[in-house]
RNA sequence: GGCCGGGUAGCAAAGUGGCAAUGCAGAGGACUGCAAAUCCUCCACCGGCGGUUCGAUUCCGCCCCCGGCCUCCA
């Protein structure tokens, strides 16, 4: 398996550590609120990963974690009068929700800032006796000169980084470039006790800590958004790094790409920040998974409702497919090699996309018992890979576009055998008529030689 | 200004130093009572200018355009 590793700017053949243990880490939300779209990339993503991995290797442990000590969750709960952990939960429910309706397998571990506090303090301390880290007004800052290292993944200079500064730096720290690892709450702000005082951890400090307690000292992958890459990701190298004698904290370092909306950038200024939540009101998850993948996901996608009725579509084509192959599968010993080897060149998946469509071509051109038999449990295989196609085809042809259908099943069944009598008579305005009707309810009809078929419009 | 990524058919999106995947849309054909679905055929000289090369969309340089990041709070 190939990835690309961000930190060294190419391709590299992807071997775990320990073939028996492979380990990665990817940063999830702050639940302060609903994810958007932008969140669900990662999420999505990296979730074909793990699959792939564990396809390729015994054991994967994956964690993703959730901040839920940072600013925007006090202010929020600040706003709405409520504690953190109201805020916390509620978002946190709803992001595995939201993250499950796009068929995301929840990773193997789901570690959350506030059960690491004592962890973080012991990093601290460590950074501190180090000399790595020092102590300011109740703060205690990394010093980032303690760390050569600092800007290999982001390929920036410290000359860089200052010029580039476009905040004012904090009179107490020593350095331009340092960064908090712990900060004084006020009584209303949630904190707890240290021999610094009362306080709440930075966010870099978290996922140093996480990954250090779940999954080691130097794990095979950490991943996230481009975003993060500067400072998030850097100062966690950092950290790691002077708190482990300088060994690397992960090996190899992806970073999935930017998500614009309709040709523009998505912010809360232009208004047009999209939620899966909403999204999934109107279409079946398995869309906006089917549109995420669409693009290589270190590739800038540009996501468009357009772009969304079209991953609907070329579903609506491979169910159809599935739903045509007369026969149960023959269940496949291994996806077919086409997707894996797209998916091993770092995680090619439109490419992989591709290859289903090429499954679903040559299913559909043969009439050979066997070999449909062969193919679907291909196809079945492949989408699982994928996290596709695992729901029967009558249901995903027959959910519409949102909403309830205008009538139910049973009716549609009723006219489908009036307008098969038409037809057996010849009466095709009769059956015309019908067909119309239902179209007009949004239904599509396809005939066959005995019966017909019906599915909902997308 | 610095750093990073991108510009491929109407749309979306892979890819390769020497026939440019795939999906949607479009054209024609087969099938169908007519459709739908399906199958077959057709539809791109790869942002611009130079360079390297027998040969570049693919490598190098410059330019243009688009996007992201440029720290603690927002």
């Amino acid at each position: 398996m190939q990835l690309y590793n961000s930190m060294t700017g190419r391709k590299e053949r992807f071997q775990p550590a320990d073939p028996n243990r492979v380990t990665m880490y990817v940063c999830g939300p702050t639940v302060y609120s609903y994810a958007h779209i932008g969140n669900a990339r990662p999420a999505v993503v990296f979730d074909v990963l793990f699959r792939l991995l564990r396809q390729t290797y015994p054991q994967v442990v994956y964690a993703r974690n959730l901040t839920d000590i940072d600013d925007k969750i006090i202010q929020a709960a600040a706003a709405q009068s409520v504690p953190t952990e109201v805020i916390t939960e509620r978002f946190a429910a709803a992001y595995n929700a939201d993250m499950a309706a796009m068929n995301v397998l929840p990773p193997t571990l789901e570690p959350r800032a506030t059960q690491h506090v004592p962890q973080m303090l012991a990093m601290i301390e460590r950074l501190l006796a180090s000399g790595a880290a020092y102590e300011a007004e109740g703060h205690v800052l990394f010093h980032v000169p303690s760390f050569p290292g600092y800007g290999a993944l982001s390929k920036r200079s410290r000359e860089e980084m200052i010029d580039g500064a476009r905040v004012e730096v904090a009179p107490y720290k020593r350095d331009p470039a340092d960064f908090v690892l712990w900060k004084p709450s006020t009584p209303e702000q949630p904190g707890w006790d240290s021999r610094f005082g009362r306080g709440r951890p930075g966010w870099h400090l978290e996922c140093s800590v996480m990954i250090e307690s779940h999954l080691g000292e130097t794990i095979d992958i950490h991943a996230g958004g481009i975003d993060l890459k500067f400072p998030h990701h850097e100062n966690e190298i950092a950290q790691s790094a002077c708190a482990h004698g300088g060994r690397a904290l992960a090996r190899f370092w992806l970073h999935n790409g930017f998500l614009d909306i309709e040709d523009e950038k998505m912010s809360k200024s232009l208004g047009n920040v999209l939620l899966p939540h909403d999204l999934l009101q109107e279409v079946p998850g398995e869309a906006i998974r089917f549109a995420l993948l669409a693009a290589h996901y270190r590739k800038p996608l540009n996501w468009t409702r357009a772009g969304l009725d079209r991953a609907r579509h070329a579903l609506d084509r491979l169910y159809l497919t599935l739903r045509r192959l007369p026969g149960e599968a023959m269940p496949a010993a291994s996806p077919p090699a086409g997707i894996l080897a797209a998916l091993a060149d770092d995680l090619n998946t439109p490419k992989a996309q591709a290859a289903l469509f090429d499954l679903a071509r040559e299913a559909n051109s043969t009439d050979d018992p066997a070999r449909q038999a062969v193919l679907k449990g291909e196809l079945l295989a492949a989408g699982n890979l994928l996290g596709l196609l695992q729901i029967e085809p009558e249901q995903w042809l027959r959910q519409g576009s949102g909403g309830e259908p205008a009538i139910d099943s049973a009716a549609i069944e009723r006219l489908l055998v009036e307008r098969q009598a038409a037809r057996a008579a010849r009466d095709f305005e009769l059956a015309d008529r019908i067909r119309d009707q239902l179209a007009a309810e949004g239904v599509i009809i396809e005939d066959g030689p005995a019966a017909s078929r019906w599915r909902l419009a997308g």
